[in-house]
RNA sequence: AGAGAGGUGGCCGAGUGGUCGAAGGCGCACGCUUGGAAAGCGUGUAUACAUCAAAAGUGUAUCGAGGGUUCGAAUCCCUUCCUCUCUGCCA
């Protein structure tokens, strides 16, 4: 959520800013600042009618203390007409602030300057490019088919379980899984972030925190008896271990990995597109998150941008990055990096992790602050990124690894899967 | 899940209808003291909103959350969430 008053005073900015996203914010700013001043001037009658209320209550205390019971029965009624005022203005006040807080969260983030316009992905810029893409075989498959040729994983099954997008791993392949779980969290940990279990159902009000609601709203599952949410990204419950504090400047930079499956609804398309591995309901994904002080949080952003990029060079995966473009770009970031990897055997790019900088947009809502040298508060920057998402990163291993023999597996997988070889 | 107790500032803890944003202590910050440190002494130490060009100041709200009673609520009533103890159930 923007800041009101950052939306009183750089209006023009704001609404040039947007038009990235291919959004015209005119008649949505416009009506905020309509609301912004009605707030402010129902406040203002509000305290002043309190005020003198309470004044009064002050003054009927010390009356009856002095036995003037007289007199303070007179100032009772006085009361009664300010406090029916100080109701109506209640009343006012409240359901200003509802109205101006429902439309302060229909404005996305702000786009960073080096954010490209543009409506699609065929807008986003390709910024760097790496890895070599190998020459398969005659007979290289799609990873379904490999999953099924090997038995490493069974969608059918999952079908049957719970329904389309369940996949269940077998054999090697769940231990493959598990193998590049505790690869990414020790990769993590080794550049200094710290490892923390959270748990995969969140409450309302983290979910408004992050952002999910009420944009994402029926993109969640929702367990209504205990009115919950199943978690689309460890982001949510990392993040909102800060929802409501004031950190101290010192701490930054706060540093957080955490592994958690994750649960998405995805109304979406059946095809190619979404097949196998390509988009589920329930993926594991391996998450790092940072709190920054603002001056630091685009240094952070590259940092994050080198160590994903190390981890898949390590990998040996041909993978290219993305600078998202404004009609690309999530709800809540002001700028993205999308990893992609090559899928030999799907000829595509497949989304592995995004990398963002949402600056004081999430924070703002969490209000998570932080107190800078001159005792000041000021909202904190977020920022996170996946490394990685396991199920796109599964399907290049399988199909860019594939050789006649069987899939061979990258070296520094080794020692955590046991086996070099699935065949 | 049943019975009981309780939720007050960064922490501990007082406060059961008026002058309480809240005693006292600890912690923290600054100053004095000291060769330096400790102790000691002094001062300060919540957040949001409004007002103001800004700071200061002032006003309003906040004692888990929401609602009610009252001229007036941390204090009384209702709802709800959470914590603890005992019992039950259970990986």
């Amino acid at each position: 959520m923007l800041q009101l008053q950052v939306i009183r005073e750089h209006k023009e900015a704001i609404v040039n800013a947007l038009q990235k996203r291919g959004m015209d914010a005119t008649p949505l700013v416009d009506e905020i600042i309509l609301l912004d001043k009605k707030r402010r001037s129902s406040q203002s009658q509000l305290d002043t009618t309190l005020a003198e209320s309470n004044m009064i209550s002050k003054e009927i205390g010390m009356l009856f203390k002095t036995g003037k019971a007289q007199e303070a029965n007179t100032l009772k009624n006085k009361i009664t007409t300010l406090k029916e005022a100080s109701k109506k203005l209640t009343e006012t006040l409240n359901s200003t602030e509802e109205a101006l807080q429902s439309l302060l969260y229909q404005i996305p983030n702000i786009p960073h300057a080096s954010v490209p316009k543009g409506n699609t992905e065929e807008d986003n810029e390709e910024v760097f490019r790496e890895g070599t893409i190998p020459k398969l075989h005659d007979k290289a498959l799609p990873h379904w088919e490999l999953a099924k040729k090997y038995d490493i994983i069974d969608f059918e099954l999952g079908v049957k379980i719970t329904g389309a997008g369940f996949p269940v791993y077998k054999g090697k392949g769940a231990r493959l899984q598990r193998a590049l779980i505790a690869y990414f969290l020790d990769k993590n940990t080794e550049a200094g972030y710290t490892e923390i279990q959270v748990p995969h159902l969140v409450n309302e009000a983290s979910a408004y925190g992050t952002g999910q609601l009420p944009d994402k709203e029926g993109q969640m599952y929702h367990m209504p008896v205990d009115d919950l949410y199943l978690i689309p990204t460890a982001e949510v419950p990392v993040t909102n271990i800060f929802r409501d504090t004031i950190v101290n400047e010192t701490e930054f930079p706060i540093t957080y990995t955490a592994y958690t499956p994750c649960f998405r609804r995805e109304a979406g398309s059946y095809g190619a597109h979404v097949r196998g591995l390509n988009r589920l309901h329930q993926f594991d994904k391996v998450e790092i998150v940072r709190v920054e002080h603002p001056n630091k949080s685009y240094e952070a952003l590259d940092g994050m941008v080198d160590h994903i990029k190390n981890i898949l060079r390590e990998l040996k995966l041909p993978y290219r990055i993305l600078r998202l473009c404004g009609g690309d770009l999530g709800f809540t970031a002001a700028l993205t990096f999308d990893f992609e990897l090559f899928s030999t055997a799907q000829d595509r790019w497949l989304e592995i992790s995004s990398a963002s900088n949402f600056e004081t947009y999430q924070a703002n809502r969490l209000k998570l602050r932080f107190k800078d040298e001159s005792g000041k508060r000021q909202l904190a920057h977020t920022l996170n990124g996946s490394s990685l998402a396991l199920p796109r990163v599964l399907a290049g291993i399988l199909e860019n690894c594939q050789t006649e023999a069987g899939i061979v597996i990258p070296d520094v997988l080794v020692p955590y899967t046991g086996f070099s070889i699935i065949d």
